[in-house]
DNA sequence: TATGAATGAGAATTCATTCAT
DNA sequence: GATGAATGAATTCTCATTCAT
């Protein structure tokens, strides 16, 4: 059902996408479209949260929570770009389109939220074990920093057809982890 | 001129803002934003090719060519964000605009590119330096991702009126350099 | 429906004529227009063929395939001028506003052609009866002028109510078939 | 000075001509326009008053006021298709365009008068000249339809620019004298 | 329930026309 | 006297959205 709107969305841009043409990929008429799933900003939050719902669940099903934290981000970022390998359409759509239209905005800042917390969880946690005396409030601005990486490698992943999804998992393991284990050391560098 | 077309495209996303309100806010007639600018799309490009021509100053003005590596890097980040700090308009549009609209990818692509072989270029210099075996063709996709994780942070940096530009240079340094150190000194990280 | 359309080309002009009149004056609403009759340049060609189309049928229905020449062109000036009496609106789109848009003139000219050669086509068998040596080619010149000339009456009887159809006819008979019949017979005049 | 005026009309149409493209040509500023010719519709009118009153010179120059009718007709003829000939944008302005836009109708009407009625005189003499007993209202019906041969030629001579006007004229004046000169010994055609 | 048909509102773009210099 | 710069007013065309069936 949303299959057929994310894939218009995600080709044409929320504006350029036609209720029009949605119904037509859907397979059903426009009254239709609009009984079932509203208006068309309705229509494009509802795919918003599917995909992100579904990007989640697949995220966590990844993850084992009795690993090693480098294990868990490692699952983590292998699922994470895994999924969005899968779903190139749905990943357009999530970042770029709800990023470009400032109403959608909200939307996505909550959801985003949600994967920052986690990963700042994650990262505390990991301190905690290396007995690294802790900044607290500042995990929270690393787990910003290391989503909007990953978001970046996806969006990239996403254009180019031919990159493999683990491979890119591992690119952006070293790129994390090992500048996270430096600094989990306790290493800082300074101007 | 153009500064009222950043704002707008800016605050209402590129189908959103009408020539209407461009117009408006530039506090001159329709017929003149036609006249100086053309087209809808020819502005679009025009605020596109301003802000980035711009951001590519202000970073090459704040970098010293003879400094090392990390300080080049060092200057270039926090040039980098102090600018988009400071022009959180143009960023936008820069940044989510054109990306989310097929049409300009292209442009901005292009521009990307060449920021990218900056940053590859540098690492492959601190790498020689280091005197690390090089994995040449790597340090493209390394820098793909620094690029990426600097554009979210100030993506991020761009929404908040509060961050300090000084300070998300730093986090960002932190982020990228410590792993980079680390990386350039043969650690890698393995499933 | 396409009639509509057809007044208001024929009393504003083309370009003078607004799509929004046009829908006004047809009773819906301009969508409908658009959705039923396309783009303005396609609405009037619409209207263009509708009327030439009526117009030579009109024309051909008029004609005894058996009857003399004379006989045979005098029924079609008739039905031709009946008709264009008839839709004075129709008339002034098809030889007025079609023949000073550029753009249009090349469908005109088609369909002019085929009437010119029909024309030409009865003299032909005027001169084959009458035994008159053929000036072969010049048929399709005199067909011309004739053409010209009934369309000029035409016009005029367009723009004049009161005059009555069969009243032209007999003054165009007169006037084409007493030359011709006088050429026909080997009379030429010369300078 | 109206010259390029009524190129940009000819070429354009009336209302796809631009002021702006007018000035242009001209050579000067489109202030000057203005001043000196005023409105587009004033300037349009302009133009055509002057090419009718230059055709009209050049027709009744190359009448000579003593001779036959019939070589009145001539060279009547002659003159106007010469003039067609070497004034083919005017003649375009003058009939395409000043009968498509409505609002110029009246305009042309009273410059068409004129001349039909000199060509109506001209047949009115001749039939007195051949002492036919007169139907004299109709002559102006006639001179009608002459004049309306006459101008369908010349626009079909405007559009080929092949067409050698003195055989243009030739093939008018068999067209029209030779069944005059019929009709006028008192034939006529009756259904 | 499903839809074909209909529309209100709004967007880009263009021009004839006029000031201020 | 000449013009560069400016604009009000239209015009075509599109689309989200809703009835009547």
């Amino acid at each position: 059902m949303l299959d057929a709107a994310v894939r218009v969305f995600s080709h044409r841009g929320f504006h350029a996408a036609s209720m029009d043409e949605i119904a037509e990929v859907a397979g059903i008429s426009k009254p239709m479209v609009y009984a079932y799933l509203g208006t068309k900003d309705e229509l494009f939050v509802a795919c918003l949260h599917r995909e992100a719902t579904r990007l989640m669940e697949a995220v966590a099903a990844g993850v084992l929570p009795t690993a090693k934290p480098d294990e868990q981000l490692w699952h983590g970022l292998r699922a994470f770009f895994t999924f969005v390998g899968d779903h190139r359409d749905g990943w357009r759509v999530l970042y770029r389109q709800a990023r470009s239209e400032p109403h959608f905005a909200g939307e996505l800042a909550g959801m985003r939220a949600r994967i920052v917390e986690v990963v700042a969880g994650l990262l505390a946690s990991a301190a905690t074990a290396a007995e690294v005396p802790g900044r607290p409030g500042d995990f929270t601005a690393m787990a910003y920093a290391y989503v909007g990486a990953a978001e970046s490698l996806a969006d990239w992943l996403a254009d180019h057809e031919e990159e493999d999804p683990d491979h890119t998992a591992t690119r952006m393991m070293n790129f994390v982890w090992v500048g996270a284990d430096s600094l989990l050391q306790g290493r800082v560098w300074r101007a």
